[in-house]
DNA sequence: TTCCAGGCCCATG
DNA sequence: CATGGGCATGGA
């Protein structure tokens, strides 16, 4: 088992304020896919797992964060500790659904994670469950990607550049999983590779053009790409509609009514929940998701 | 065993 | 504009 303090060599730690945060429901919550729970010597709960190249540990201590010392600032922006979490909840339309997402989840932030890496594993994403995301985006890394050292007995992978997916065979990216999902990766890497589309150029599109370069690339559709923009460009208003969210908000919103067309659930969402959609959406995702079947009606 | 999963793509009305 | 089927894989 993964100790949590074997990336900081034996107590090598620091602390940071993290008021109003829940790693485990941040981390839990389908954003990101290769954290792994590591349980530390006094039972408490972690995660490790690797930010960019750097290998990081962190223990959610109250309100506090019990991090890899040295990687303080760069755990303080992956998990956006700065959102106003407050003002944003106070953003949210006042109905029965979204009050319970909210009681369900205060505390998940949308992390700002890596563009490649989250455009990549949410391309392998589509008709998977998020245990196996997780378990493809591990295979990926491990098969491909960088190892880097983390404490004695312990070695992550960062995730592989588009250059080197690009020069991969499908048949081997067929083998960590991915199934028809592997032409999709293959392809879109050797876009970006090759320079066809730059995913640094697309923080200074708006939203819709941004949603519109995503959707070019190979296995992209209008979900992925509103999921690459909350979790891999920080717009925090886009609306990714999957089957679960397609569920909430046709009985939480239509009560049922089955003949509301996928569009019409797009424009209500897009107006109904405000300038923090994104938020709002992952709230009511996580929520669902952690319900009983039973209690779907 | 059967069902379903953070869809996309392409062919038809 | 919208609907339907195919596409691989593995956990529940």
């Amino acid at each position: 088992m993964l100790q949590a303090d074997d990336l900081a060599g034996g107590g090598e730690v620091s602390l940071i304020p993290a008021p109003l945060f829940s790693l485990e429901r941040t981390l839990e919550s389908g954003q990101v896919f290769h954290w792994r729970k590591a349980t530390g010597g006094d039972s408490e709960q972690g995660y490790t797992g690797l930010i960019e190249e750097t290998p990081v540990s962190v223990v959610q201590r109250g309100e506090q964060l019990q991090v890899t010392r040295g990687t303080e600032a760069l755990v303080a922006r992956y998990f956006a500790l700065d959102h106003p979490l407050e003002e944003i909840y106070e953003s949210f339309p006042a109905d029965p659904a979204m009050d319970a997402a909210l009681a369900c989840c205060r505390g998940l932030r949308l992390i700002r994670q890596p563009s490649w890496e989250c455009l990549a594993t949410f391309i392998t994403s589509s008709m998977k469950q998020v245990a196996h995301i997780r378990q493809m985006s591990h295979a990926v890394r491990e098969r491909f990607g960088r190892p880097v050292s983390a404490g004695k007995e312990t070695t992550l992978f960062a995730y592989p550049e588009p250059a080197r997916l690009a020069q991969a065979r499908e048949e081997e990216l067929r083998k960590c999983g991915l199934g028809f999902r592997a032409k999709s990766l293959l392809a879109t890497a050797r876009m970006v590779a090759a320079g066809n589309l730059d995913l640094e150029a697309l923080r200074s599109l708006s939203d819709a053009a941004a949603l519109a370069e995503l959707c070019r690339l190979p296995g992209v559709g209008p979900k992925i790409a509103n999921c690459v923009l909350l979790f891999g460009y920080e717009r925090v208003r886009a609306f990714p509609i999957d089957v679960w969210i397609e569920r909430v908000l046709r009985q939480r919103y239509f009560s049922g009514n089955k003949a509301v067309t996928s569009r019409q659930l797009k424009e209500f969402s897009a107006t109904h929940f405000g300038p923090h959609g994104g938020y709002a959406q992952q709230y009511l995702f996580h929520h669902a998701r952690n319900q009983p079947r039973s209690a779907w009606a």
